[in-house]
DNA sequence: ACTAAGTGCGCG
DNA sequence: AAAGCGCGCACTTAGT
């Protein structure tokens, strides 16, 4: 390699309508060279540059740049993303002060990209930046991670800025998607596919007979405000129409009404008009928002790609001569709170497989149902019910978990912030919340506005309290990701065929698919051993990387076969 | 005719 | 209108 010789290298390359594409390579301090390169040439530089050195790319969203270099057939190996990392680095109570906040350098909220393959969204070419202002940005950003006391901002960058790599990645390859299979199962479901305007047939059926049941012939159970009336009408006292409050009347209506839910949900949701517009050539390419949740969670737009339902995922099939390895972490978020708060009973209950069966085992509490709403109110912050009534007993037996996420909303309902365990800070509470608590300050507000007061410090409470585990479970699932990655760019080329999952992914197995603490891969058949060692591994690896020094479990429920559907 | 808010349900 | 967190999307209704 001959990376100490060469000079820390910028790229300016001019983007379709004028902008400015600009890549950093960065590395160790060197004198800067910049090389201003035409739009056909910036992919041949791109390559070779990469080939040359590995560098570290730094661009202003990796939305813009990714897809592109995808395009052509490269793959970078490490990138630094400006924009996600100026959200990190200008919120994180890591550091005082923070990295100065711009509004230059914060993605604008962006509407769904109908269209894969434009990169003009975010500010990417298009907005204009100079070279001068990206360097400044880029500089500011390295000053801010040099200054931090340990390295854990930088692996959080790192970190983002890998997930944000992968996300353009997976979008590009898609997850094969089996139109035969799910079309299938909606003329099971629905009946053959309407024509025009209309409901399928077995929802048609369903709607006439609770028009019967309920005496109302043209009753549209699509409207809540009319069915309820109409269920009213009928004797059925219930709030509202929601189906778990339906599901606790005993009335012949409820059945056929449930079924219609379903039906019209399956029908609206992922019906053939979703098949339509969301997969082209047998994959499914969702678009993936990184740090889309201020928790650092994923979210994604359009094609509800977070909320395939599981009666679905029979449809996601692999390609001939090729399989999906997937797994997932069992109840990851109460493990990466037992590790964060180093509470060593907690990491004891979570050995093996089923932590739930181990805080029964630590005597908490006397059944595995019991653990389950108790471990969840916990990380919620339930107050009441069965939940809220056991969350208490977890106490005493993990003092160590459960007072950090104590604190967590003590300082939430104070209206401070909070931070992951890397560094990822929770928002500042709004002029609104502020505004309400100071009025119940006030000598002459009512007892209405001190409940308000209190309940949105407590609303807010448990905002904070979620944020630290579910911030920090994020991270966790990050650094899985990126190491996952890491490991498959590792595996040789299949001989399996090409699939289409473009120029990068036809012969290589790939990420797919991630969902929090799921992932799929789509990886030629050969290479099943091989990936489900990679998954684990990098689970572990994650673990360490999180939890230096700390011992705790996080086992992964992992499975092989030509289908992702339920216990495949 | 168009938009915003409310409702309900899918996912973790 | 779940108790108890975080999301996206489709549909209806109320408001302009």
């Amino acid at each position: 390699m001959s990376a100490t010789a060469a000079p820390l290298h910028a790229i300016v390359g001019r983007g379709p309508d004028g902008g400015w594409l600009i890549a950093l390579c960065s590395g160790p301090a060197r004198p800067l060279e910049v090389e201003h390169v035409s739009d056909v040439e910036l992919a041949a530089r791109v390559r070779a540059i990469e080939e040359d050195c590995a560098p570290r790319w730094t661009v202003r969203s990796l939305r813009g740049f990714a897809p592109r270099m995808l395009a052509e057939g490269i793959r970078v190996r490490r990138a630094h993303d400006l924009l996600l990392c100026h959200a990190i680095l200008r919120d994180t109570i890591a550091l005082d002060p923070p990295l100065a906040s711009s509004e230059r350098w914060t993605r604008l909220d962006v509407v769904a990209e109908p269209q894969p393959g434009l990169f003009d969204i975010d500010g990417g070419p298009e907005r204009g930046d100079g070279f001068d202002e990206v360097l400044a940005q880029w500089q500011a950003q390295i000053a801010v991670l040099d200054r931090a006391r340990d390295g854990r901002l930088t692996l959080l960058c790192a970190a983002e800025s890998a997930g944000a790599l992968i996300a353009e990645e997976m979008t590009a390859a898609g997850l094969p998607w089996s139109v035969d299979v799910h079309e299938g199962i909606l003329r099971e479901q629905l009946g053959p596919r309407p024509q025009g305007i209309g409901r399928p047939r077995l929802m048609a059926q369903l709607a006439a007979r609770i028009g019967e049941l309920l005496d109302d012939t043209t009753l549209n159970p699509d409207s809540p405000p009319r069915l309820l009336r109409a269920l009213h009408r009928a004797g059925v006292f219930v709030e509202s129409t929601s189906k778990w409050q339906l599901s606790e009347i005993d009335h012949p209506v409820v059945e056929p009404l449930l079924e219609y839910k379903r039906l019209a949900r399956l029908f609206t949701a992922n019906g053939w008009t979703w098949l339509d517009e969301w997969v082209r050539d047998g994959r499914f390419r969702p678009v993936y928002v990184t740090g889309g949740v201020v928790t650092g969670r994923w979210a994604s737009s359009g094609g509800g790609a977070l909320q395939i339902p599981r009666q679905l995922r029979r449809a996601v099939r692999a390609d001939p001569g090729w399989t999906l390895v997937s797994a997932d972490v069992a109840q990851l978020e109460p493990r990466v709170l037992a590790a964060m708060a180093q509470d060593h009973a907690m990491a004891d209950a979570a050995r093996g497989r089923d932590l739930y069966e181990g805080v029964v085992r630590s005597g908490a509490v006397g059944s595995r149902e019991e653990a389950k709403y108790a471990v969840l109110g916990a990380m919620y912050g339930a107050t009441s019910g069965e939940s809220g009534r056991l969350v208490p007993r977890l106490r005493t037996v993990f003092p160590r978990a459960m007072g950090l996420v104590d604190a967590a909303a003590r300082t939430g309902e104070q209206g401070g912030v909070v931070s992951t365990l890397l560094g990822r800070g929770s928002p500042r509470p709004g002029d609104d919340w502020r505004l309400v608590q100071s009025q119940a300050g006030n000598p002459d507000a009512g007892s209405a506005a001190e409940a308000r007061a209190r309940g949105s410090a407590r609303e807010r409470g448990r905002f904070t309290r979620n944020f630290v585990v579910q911030g920090t479970a994020a991270e966790w699932a990050l650094l899985w990701l990126a190491e996952i990655r890491h490991r498959l760019m590792a595996l040789p080329t299949a001989s399996a065929p090409a699939v289409a999952s473009g120029p990068v992914f036809a012969s290589r197995a790939h990420l797919a698919f991630f969902l929090h603490d799921e992932v799929i891969v789509h990886a030629p058949s050969e290479q099943a051993d091989a990936v489900a060692d990679a998954l684990r591994g990098a689970a572990a690896a994650a673990t360490q990387r999180l939890f230096p020094g700390f011992a705790i479990d996080v086992p992964l429920d992992l499975h092989v076969s030509e289908d992702a559907g339920e216990g495949a």
